[in-house]
DNA sequence: AAAAAGCATGCCATATAAAGAGCGCGAAAT
DNA sequence: ATTTCGCGCTCTTTATATGGCATGCTTTTT
């Protein structure tokens, strides 16, 4: 019989759950998943949403954001949509800059 | 039309001048004073500001955390009291690829 | 069965934040 | 002397963010 964690690593989460997780009241988490595309709960055949692990997750990361650093709604969206192409982003810059370099030394060579 | 990173600064700025720069209008400028410490314009005698370069910095400063990275006036406080001087570097660095990038443009346009 | 609890959607109300607008005044410039 | 600019002040407006309510449907409890 092999050890499970059922209470850590819970499948599913109420809302009940949640908002007590969070205190806060159940109309801003449904707020939230209107505002923010990477919250999308699962949800059963009733309607209830049920939220993963990974939900609770992003929700951590937006209340840190909004609450704590004081990002707006918006610059919070923007915030986690560039860190999710992180990596991209520092290649493009890196191309951008070698670009710009070699485009530095044809001017300094026609001088 | 050589490349200068140095431009010849002005000692004070009016406030039409800043207005114009970050195009807004006057009563956000006095508005943002009251609300940031960190802005503290000079005045003459009849009570006209004299914003200095340093003040025209720590706006550059604030406008970028409240339009470009989306804060909140309160979050942009906040980030300014713990990281003002590495926010004071990011913009210097900003501000230098910008001065490169209108070069570059200028030079790409004269051939 | 009846009552209560939990959650759904949808709409409206509220609070605060942020920005803009209007005004009368005065100094300086044209 | 008229215009321009900026002052402080106050009032409004707009946007953001959150809360709350009405109603209805299952599930759970009494």
């Amino acid at each position: 019989m092999p050890y499970k964690e059922r209470e850590i690593n819970k499948l599913y989460y109420t809302m009940g759950e949640v908002t007590e997780m969070f205190d806060v009241n159940a109309s801003q988490i449904r707020f939230y998943e209107r505002e923010f595309d990477i919250l999308q709960p699962k949800k059963n055949k009733k309607g209830n949403r049920l939220f993963t692990q990974e939900d609770i997750s992003n929700l951590k990361i937006i209340f840190n954001l909004v609450k704590e650093k004081g990002y707006t709604l918006q610059g919070a969206r923007e915030f986690l949509r560039t860190n999710k192409n992180e990596a991209k982003e520092n290649q493009r810059v890196v191309d951008s800059l070698e670009r710009l370099k070699s485009f530095l030394l044809e001017v300094r060579d026609s001088l």
